[in-house]
DNA sequence: ACGATTGGTGCAAACGATTGCACACAATTC
DNA sequence: GAATTGTGTGCAATCGTTTGCACCAATCGT
């Protein structure tokens, strides 16, 4: 009563008085089966909205075809730029027809363990992962790679890992974010980056270097901290401010740095961005709901997330080479608004 | 050469010279099966690392058993507060050993069918959902139901199913918000709402009028608007402080409606919160963007999503009744910050 | 007209795990 | 010493689908 029985095809045979393999072929439209019968047994089925077991299809086809389940690792689902991420690999893997299993690690090292060890007993084709802040040894990956899972990394890359990856190209939004500041009359402009062990550290700080050269500013030590979260920010940016030769812009690794700076400025009766410009990184909602309105780097999530599925459906379809790892980089667009200096005024 | 082969029981059984009976017992601990080879095959299979086939598991228990895996349908991942939802379900539904299967319906009803369909093939042992807005036919929930899968909403509601559900506490989180803006010295308190055909919307209003009435204050329904968007609020905001018997106080549906009218008032030259006070609901992480911080109803989406897995699976493992909807409620806190005036200063 | 090809179909094994039943062999009983 | 109980094991079917092989009939070639 609970269970109203779901078509099979066993019972497709019985009623048409033909066998399974017969019903099994005509679906599959094998020419082997007489047109006549083939249609019939369709009809049939079209009828009587017949649907393939798809526990039954995978225990079949287990050694060798794909199973069409991608695994999703997500450090935090309450998360801007990851909502964007997984929004996109949603959206790619649905159109590709994959199902998606998702787990968050929470940035916890076991957390992660366990799920790659979840992902594999559940047989997923490949996985999708952006690693936890923690982890530092990378056994579980070297693990699943050699049972030949297929692993797409996203924003934080395993280092020791020659593994597939979608990248944003950090380094050039951070060059156009710069330059977009000297060109508006910035002179001093600090920057507030991550530590430079991670990938998306070095590139981003690379983009500030450059730009300051190639517009022939110097670099000052004095103006670069290490500093990624809003708490760190309203911290030591007043320190900054009451510097003799105080920075007239700043240029923030993330969105929230970026607010954090902008309150101490306003608070302690700068004005933004007439005496200091500020600029973020992700353009997450937060950049919107701040006053000015923040000037940020979007990071496209969204694109992201598709390219790692696009990765990861090609290996596993056999259309790209498992054992070359494959990059690929988004573009980021720099978003200008409040919080930086405007010539053309409205 | 790319599938290492995994270890199966009839591998262990061809090693030992059993059985694959007797494995399969022997793992189960079933005493049927002598204690010495019990242990030299547990033994085995723990050295050997054995981890029993998921799939063949699942098309096994196909008549009877759970499957273990639940089916979350989310309108937005790019939302604060279903991101915090989602993130619950996912804590909790690991912690009880089930799996999640999550897709989007980008609050579109065919998206949202055929993410039903695709669920039922992959023989979720129930769903999660919280319809998408245009939704209005209710057929694709209905069929579920008929087949023995079992349903929980949060957050929106069918209003056509008796389905369980879990959902904050609207009515008290805005009664609290509101008495809060009166006892702090507000007197013309305007009410930005959704329409009342959603549950959601009836019950804050409702908080919102018995607050008014509890204080000895009269409802006026040029107070009242049906506007739950930033842009809305920003369109119909400067008339109402236009009015010669301008509110002193504004109570928003949800927190980007409310920083959009904190945008206006600002912009207006009014000040926040001496002069106009403003409430939110939900407490994401715009609510820490703005300036000043908003004041704000925290919805527990965590807690929401705890809640709905806690129901589901107590239905799966029959510890509720499947057809008794079973409701829950989750409590809401108000979040006092800068947007409402504060008697106690710092 | 007889052997060979072809077209159409079914049998049965396989995927990996579970479980009712039967069977073998030992230890107990009368 | 034969019958009974009990203990431990294996056989085989099952879940729903796929597929190599065998088979039968009809048609073809010479």
């Amino acid at each position: 009563m609970d269970e109203p029985h779901v078509l099979t095809m066993k019972d497709i045979a019985r009623m048409l008085g033909v066998s399974v393999a017969t019903v099994s072929r005509a679906l599959k439209d094998s020419p082997s089966i007489s047109k006549s019968r083939r249609e019939a047994i369709q009809k049939f089925a079209r009828e009587h909205n017949y649907y393939p077991n798809v526990i039954a299809e995978q225990l079949r086809n287990s050694r060798k075809g794909p199973v069409k389940t991608i695994g999703v690792i997500i450090p935090e689902f309450v998360h801007y730029y990851f909502s964007t991420v997984l929004s996109g690999i949603e959206e790619r893997a649905q159109e590709l027809g994959y199902r998606i299993l998702v787990a968050q690690s929470k940035e916890q090292y076991e957390r992660e363990v366990r799920i790659c060890e979840s992902f594999y007993h559940n047989k997923v084709c490949g996985i999708i992962v952006s690693q936890a802040k923690d982890t530092v040894t990378y056994d579980h990956f070297q693990k699943l790679e050699k049972e030949g899972v297929p692993l797409v990394f996203y924003d934080r890359i395993c280092p020791v890992l020659n593994a597939s990856r979608v990248v944003v190209d950090d380094y050039m939004g951070s060059l156009k974010a710069v330059s977009y500041l000297i060109e508006h009359g910035c002179k001093r402009i600090a920057y507030y980056g991550t530590s430079h062990n991670m990938e998306i550290g070095k590139n981003r700080f690379s983009g500030y270097k450059d730009a300051l050269y190639k517009h022939g500013l110097t670099l000052d030590e004095d103006l670069v901290k290490m500093c990624d979260t809003r708490a760190e920010a309203e911290r030591i940016t007043p320190q900054m401010l009451k510097m003799k030769n105080r920075p007239d812009a700043f240029f923030a690794v993330n969105d929230d740095t970026a607010i954090g700076i902008l309150y101490v400025a306003k608070h302690m009766g700068f004005s933004v961005p007439d005496e200091i410009s500020i600029c973020g990184f992700t353009n997450g909602e937060r950049a919107l709901a701040c006053d000015p309105q923040l000037t940020t780097v979007e990071q496209r999530g969204i694109d992201v997330g598709r390219e790692a599925v696009n990765i990861l459906v090609g290996i596993v379809e056999g259309e790209i080479d498992r054992n070359r790892a494959e990059k690929r980089i988004v573009k980021t667009r720099l978003v200008v608004r409040g919080t930086t200096k405007n010539d053309d005024e409205r």
